[in-house]
DNA sequence: GAATCGCATAAGTATCGGCTTATGTATTGC
DNA sequence: GCAATACATAAGCCGATACTTATGCGATTC
């Protein structure tokens, strides 16, 4: 199965708490910058490799670029879970839990 | 949020067969080599990294190794996507279908 | 229009990670 | 007990990658 790289795009702690950052707001890269302890370069790569996997999305403003978690990207890995969902014991009921949250909705 | 190393140990296209081929059913280590077209250190090595992260589980056998997929370790993946349920759109009712089979199961 | 700002890209470096071959350690078979 | 088998570990190689500083480029400001 050909996953776009998205296992590969989150397995990092930094790109991956740069992810968990946009999904709480839209923020632009110098916002971005502020909160890690990596250089502007850094975080605009990670986005790069964010945005090539389908994780976040850009929205250009002047000289700005605002960046914002793109919800979508993930279904690569439920559809992947997806995929073993027969072989998992009953013991894994949290992801009935979210179907419950999803339902609640 | 500290994943015990799930995304980085899936991260990896081979070590993700080998997980996604023990899934199907246990094997030995060199009926597992035989699978692929890495050697039978490459694949101890994998072995130990999805152990590492909970993913598989191993049982020894005489001078046999029989790993299988641990369903279980998924759950820290199922848990973070979790946390970003109420950002997403409508749009991903795919984890609804997920639900849906489990309800049916 | 010159300086500044926001961001991306280039280039270099050092570490990480996946692979190999070589070797070690039990276990089994003769 | 000796050879072979099953697997793990060691050591080394090399490409990938996450970071840095330096630079480029468009947009804004004065």
């Amino acid at each position: 199965m050909m996953l776009p790289d998205t296992f590969r795009a989150l397995a990092d702690p930094t790109r991956r708490a740069v992810f968990e950052r946009l999904a709480a707001s839209e923020m632009s890269v110098s916002q971005l910058t502020a909160r890690f302890e990596v250089s502007q370069p850094a975080i605009s790569q990670h986005l790069a490799t964010l945005k090539a996997a389908g994780l976040v999305t850009e929205r250009r403003e002047g000289r700005f670029a605002y960046y914002r978690a793109a919800p979508e990207g993930l279904a690569p890995l439920v559809d992947w879970i997806d995929r073993y969902r027969s072989f998992w014991p009953e013991r894994i009921d949290r992801l009935k839990d979210i179907l419950k949250g999803l339902d609640d909705d």
